[in-house]
DNA sequence: TAGATTGTTAATCGATTAACAATC
DNA sequence: TAGATTGTTAATCGATTAACAATC
């Protein structure tokens, strides 16, 4: 019987739910049906205290004695996440990576649906990815105007991405799934923002060598 | 002049370090010779504390009543980061997600470099990508003898992920890009480990659209 | 020197962990 | 009922912000 739900959950909780919702998708595959604070904690290298704080932001989805109904579980986090809402899904940029998300990612299995490809080069037009023509920069006003998108992803260079980005808000895009260079958020504050930044991610990897193989020779 | 440095850095701080890197070369780029805390900490939307303390963890950048000088402060920032190491680097997993990653990434930028792609299907074999001939796994051993790379970067699936990784520990491979849904931590504690779940990624966002649209109205 | 801005210490804020009463 | 485990409050810990003395 799941309470009321706070209203301003804090990022980092957010940051840890498509974990969660992995984690307890895994154990209903291995055909666990209940799992207590306790013992998810320790699958997942985390503290009970956590998992239950975390939990209980949303509502009660335990119950005393017991623990948690995994399938209950999965089905409540997900809803939280929005994985059922198949939001409108437009890619710009189909190069190497452009390509490789649109044919790779399981869009719907995160609740979004990939319904359009465009890039400004006129020899990919026509082009097909993942089951979508690559349309033409020129069709988007006719296409945002019928299917009303909500999500872009951005697979283009820092530059172009600096120019269409306000093209896109102005025309009702709602939220960006960023891989370019580009800091949306300084210039559109109130979008929602999701950067892969990848360069970050190696860059991270690196640091991390770099400084444990200074771990043990520490002096200086 | 940098003073020494603090030996336990928060995982906060280091996060931020990428994105420090990135907007002071930005500034560089368009001529900005120096910055104070104050002029970087809008620019980044951060705050000039935040931004001195995160420095200083690694040692005295700047200089009273001048700020920091660019130039200087991103190689420092580089160096912390290892952005000229060149770790030499092995893909496993030439699907289209691979691909994109081994011919889309700037490496060298990043302080790796790849040198060698493996994939399990045979017919890819000798297949060029990023300029590097796809070897099939059994030529792991003897290549890995040679080149005794560090980082490994899993674009697989998950199964063949949980599969490969103690292998790759045993062969001396220090350190992972994550692509796949395994979780390395949970077996191998002691690893470097960078997860890249765009998967995860792609629910945040599908998250802040399902609860952004019920922001304005906000009753029950 | 006076002005600016750092490096650093202290205060605040938020997130994680621990504890325990409620309850299945 | 007794045992288990949650939901939730309180304590701790860490990270961010503010303040200011040091210094270029």
């Amino acid at each position: 019987m799941p309470k009321s739900r706070k209203t301003d959950i804090s990022i980092s909780v957010i940051k840890r739910l498509p974990r969660y919702y992995r984690f307890v998708g895994e154990l209903i595959k291995q055909g666990v049906v209940r799992s207590s604070s306790g013992d998810l904690a320790e699958k997942m290298s985390l503290t009970a205290s956590q998992i239950r704080q975390d939990l209980n932001c949303f509502g009660g989805f335990g119950q005393q004695g017991y623990g948690y109904n995994l399938i209950e579980l999965r089905k409540e986090i997900g809803k939280i996440l929005g994985v059922d809402c198949g939001y409108k899904t437009v890619l710009f940029g189909a190069g190497n990576l452009g390509k490789a998300i649109a044919s790779h990612m399981n869009f719907e299995k995160y609740g979004c649906e990939l319904i359009g490809i465009f890039d400004s080069d006129l020899r990919k037009t026509n082009e097909r990815v993942a089951n979508l023509k690559i349309m033409p920069v020129s069709d988007m006003e006719r296409f945002f105007e019928e299917k009303k998108p909500e999500i872009a992803i951005l697979c283009i260079p820092k530059a172009s991405a600096q120019e269409l980005a306000d093209k896109l808000v102005a025309m009702g895009i709602k939220a960006f799934w960023n891989f370019s260079h580009y800091d949306l958020k300084v210039s559109h504050k109130d979008i929602i923002v999701e950067n892969a930044h990848l360069g970050d991610s190696l860059m991270m990897l690196s640091y991390g060598l770099t400084n444990s193989n200074n771990e043990e020779a520490e002096e200086e």
